[in-house]
DNA sequence: TTGACTTTCTACACAATGTCGAATAACATG
DNA sequence: CATGTTATTCGACATTGTGTAGAAAGTCAA
């Protein structure tokens, strides 16, 4: 089945289905390798090995933790969903601030007052004390 | 030779070669394809028709125009480095957000302070008439 | 026409991802 | 223990994107 190009995929450097999966452990918690399956597969046709061939590689990116305590073995992310958007976020950041940082902030703001308005309250703070944090701490350069 | 990995790369849509290639059009305008293969080529070993073909690729992407006025053909950014970044970002932020808006601004404020801390105030800016656009126009939703 | 240069075609390699079937390992139960 | 069921691992193939470049075809001036 053809995946969505680089390009339209581009926002997110996972693929959809193991997108979809770290979805659901984000979701779920600790979740054996049927149980993922079960969550993402409906209707769908899917087998269960694929999904068991995805957690496997993204266990072996990082992404996913294999856990073999007591009966089955567990997936759980290794990263919380915070965690992973921002570690994506820095590495997306520095790679679009090298192109051009104008624009990036306007394209910032409007995403995200498109997707989350409530956070336009929190970000305008982070800048401020990010000012002060520059300001005071730093006197040089 | 190998590539960097998606992962790696992250943070651009483009590969590396062909980033290297937008750059040089977006700073030396409109060229043939030679004049991108001598800019781009530095001390490098790399084909005239490997720069033809990725040239001819962007064009097809749409991120490069090619225009057969007068004697050869001139490629040219259909994008300006801006609104290529711009178009990217939005891309993006819409991806991330999808994941996770908490953390998504810390990072951003971090990268753009890190690399850019003037636009720091415009974007403060940015906010602000966001918020008041929000406010006003409106009520609803 | 000939030769040099331009442009297009065609092809290969390699990585990432989606997709599984087959083989193997583990386990519960009769 | 032997067996059947379920879990896990392996190995494979397909597709797409990118880097790479030779071969072929097109263009044009001398």
């Amino acid at each position: 089945m053809a995946r969505k190009s680089r390009l339209e995929t581009y926002g997110s450097p996972l693929g959809p289905l193991e997108q979809e999966i770290m979805e659901f452990l984000w979701s779920s918690g600790a979740s054996s390798g049927r149980d993922v399956f079960s969550g993402i597969k409906s209707g769908r046709d899917i087998a269960l090995t694929t999904v068991l061939t995805v957690l496997e590689r993204l266990a072996k990116k990082g992404l996913v933790r294999k856990e073999k305590g007591g009966g089955l073995i567990a997936f759980s992310p290794a990263l919380s969903r915070d965690e992973f958007a921002r570690s994506v976020s820095e590495d997306v950041f520095k790679g679009i601030l090298g192109i051009s940082a104008s624009g990036l902030c306007a394209s910032f703001v409007d995403a995200l007052a498109a997707s989350s308005p409530d956070e336009l309250e929190r970000l305008s703070e982070l800048i401020e004390s990010k000012k002060k944090e520059l300001g005071s701490g730093e006197g040089k350069k």
